[in-house]
DNA sequence: TCATATGCTTACTTATCAGTAAGTAAGCAA
DNA sequence: TTGCTTACTTACTGATAAGTAAGCATATGA
């Protein structure tokens, strides 16, 4: 048991998953997933006939994924604190896959993503802000963040500290990474 | 007076710089060099021969332009907040044209530079966290700045600030990057 | 004035890209 | 068993990528 499926549609919608923030959208091709799967370029285009479809299927993935971490973290009965760190731990696992944040990834690329895709990446950076900012007000009102801006601000600072701290930690190592990690939470529970 | 010499060659660089910061690397060819200067492909290869060596200039023209701002900024002797601005003004005018941050650009398509760039990049990121932890360090032995971290920690919070900063800004707009722009000062000085 | 170097253009190659058209094997449904 | 669907493969297309080889005009300098 525990067998995976391996259904193909899903394991195209993997790889590029990957392939988006190991490598970005305009340095993977259909030629890439076709090889790791050992299937034909155009059997990837019969399930995303374009790649436009494919980078679409992508984000709702991720739309979707914030969107359940946002209900669970809201149904667990976590402290804010404990939120906060869920969703920096989600960063945490990319330096030691030598991938950068979706967001990231989407917001370097974001003058040649296909028209049809920018509205969901706008929609998954909302979806994401709203999240954390949402985390801030709650710990700021229990009193266990301190933080003199407004909450969505302050949400702005955390994800930026986060997005171009794991671009970072590809160059300079990983280290840098956990010392911005560790600042982020000092900075609020001080 | 003041005529563009329009040598060609430093043209080229000029425009691949933007085409870096506005598209990425993987996502500008030598034909839209060529159109925008109304030469042939082959005139670009002539100068560059290979892609990476445009590169490689492109980074060593950031290289030498912040070893530049760093003298300019030890000569005039301004005050350390001084100094922090004229470096975040370097991206708040990028917001206005379109773009990213060169560091911000090839940090997230590290994984498909050539190698030869790859040592160019972390010299050029390692030269920029070294003049902002200077000038923060400068700041707060003068009392003007105040800061838990050590100084590289708190200029890595800044640069992250403001590389993912202006990649948000081309998404959500430029009113986010201000706010940044203004959280980091107000968090050093208060 | 002849030779050589510079800065291109013309004309190409090879490789890869996204995408398509046609065909097929296997399964399911009536 | 007939007809239709699913999930592909085979075999392309046209466009574009980086890169090259050879030629040619202009300027420079001996």
């Amino acid at each position: 048991m525990n067998e995976k499926p391996a259904d193909t549609k899903s394991s195209i919608l993997s790889i590029a998953r990957n392939l988006m923030r190991q490598l970005g959208y305009n340095a993977f091709s259909y030629a890439d997933i076709a090889r790791k799967l050992d299937i034909k370029n155009a059997a990837i285009h019969y399930h995303y006939p374009a790649k436009a479809d494919l980078l679409a299927d992508v984000m709702e993935t991720y739309i979707s994924e914030y969107q359940q971490l946002g209900k669970q973290l809201a149904a667990a009965n976590l402290d804010p604190c404990q939120k906060l760190q869920q969703y920096i731990a989600k960063y945490s696992v990319l330096t030691s896959q030598d991938s950068i944040c979706i967001i990231g990834s989407v917001a370097s690329d974001y003058n040649t993503l296909p028209e049809s895709v920018k509205a969901k990446v706008a929609q998954l950076i909302n979806l994401v802000i709203g999240m954390v900012e949402k985390t801030l007000q709650e710990g700021k009102e229990e009193g266990v963040f301190r933080f003199p801006e407004p909450p969505r601000v302050r949400a702005l600072l955390i994800m930026t500290n986060l997005a171009a701290g794991v671009q970072l930690a590809r160059i300079s190592g990983k280290a840098d990474f956990v010392a911005i990690e560790k600042a982020i939470v000092d900075q609020l529970i001080k």
